[in-house]
DNA sequence: TAGCAATTTCAGAAATGCCTGAAAAGTCAG
DNA sequence: CTGACTTTTCAGGCATTTCTGAAATTGCTA
């Protein structure tokens, strides 16, 4: 591995925490490299810095790309691919989640769903049936919320985050404010 | 394996998304399955249910209990033990955030803390520390912002998701109410 | 169209992770 | 302390995943 100590250190880091996430050591370290290069690389400059070899290299690009992980890029006179990430970072968590949710929770939603419409036959699988929708229900309230918040720009997304809890101060000056006669701010909300 | 079909279809379902996300196949079964169960089963019960050894199935207890997704529980006159998973749902998500938090997040954080701490040699890893530099800021916030919201009682927390994206038309009126004079809501802010 | 450069595919080797049975260790009642 | 019951450990076998080198494919230029 022909890296600078600091550069290494973090690639490693990274292809180690890609295993545990379902991805492997490879197209993580590759992903970690691009990520803080200063410049586009192609494969055979990955394949030099990594030490693996060079279809490694390829197919792990390759997947990189199904996730939407990775811009290609040419250079004049040069037929070679060269890759990057994402200038943003926010691009790329967007992406990390967008596509988590449809590999991972979509999936699990319809299943779901489909579970939920058999009929149970024994006391055992009505149960089943209950903790199931449970599930069903705590997913749906988080694809709701992404659904949302995705749209957000950037700047208030970091807004909101900044906030953390203090949300809920917020919320409850809005519960006092809307129920003013008058209308100082928003629209006003039907008494509950 | 010995299971109702409606069960045995989510047990399965839950095993292969297990190994996406760096857990064992066996671990994820059993999980699915004192999920859905309706009281609490020992360890004999789980091979007769999923079908795989004994040996396994206590590896697998372990690994379950040392992230604290499961409880273990006696009843009087019997020496087994008895596992299940917490009532509450919330309760689970809960956990299982934390640890991930604990185990990944955590540890990430450090090292890209050592990481900017070390001085770059090179303009390649003076670079590189800028891209760690703001990945650190994106960990940080996330952190920041779990640590808030984690105490939020679980009410809070729903009314939070259900509101979605709309919690920025509330900021948005807060930053004009905010900025009246005679403070009719919340604290004034200086103008920036 | 031939020739070259770059990338992809793929069969098998290597590595890793998982699972099992057998044995060891732990735990309780009598 | 003994014996029965339960859980844990672990070496080795099995399965899956990852990685490689060689060959095939793609695509460009002359």
């Amino acid at each position: 591995m022909q890296l600078p100590p600091l550069v290494q250190t973090f690639v490693l880091h990274f292809g180690e925490m890609g295993s545990r996430w379902g991805i492997n050591r490879t197209v993580g370290q590759i992903y970690a490299l691009l990520f803080v290069a200063e410049r586009p690389f192609n494969a055979d400059e990955i394949v030099e810095r990594l030490g693996v070899s060079r279809s490694n290299v390829s197919m792990g690009l390759k997947e990189l790309q199904a996730w939407n992980l990775v811009r290609l890029q040419h250079r004049p006179g040069d037929r070679r691919d060269y890759f990057t990430t994402p200038e943003d970072i926010w691009q790329i968590v967007r992406t990390l989640v967008e596509e988590r949710k449809k590999r991972e929770v979509d999936p699990t939603l319809t299943l779901l769903r489909e579970l939920l419409m058999q009929d149970a036959a024994t006391e055992e699988e009505r149960h089943a049936q209950e903790r199931l929708k449970e599930m069903h229900d705590l997913f749906e309230l988080f694809a709701g919320w992404y659904a949302d918040v995705r749209r957000l720009e950037t700047e208030r997304l970091v807004q909101l985050l900044t906030l953390g809890a203090k949300v809920q101060k917020v919320l409850e000056m809005k519960d006092r404010l809307t129920r003013l006669p008058g209308r100082i701010g928003g629209r006003a909300s039907k008494p509950d």
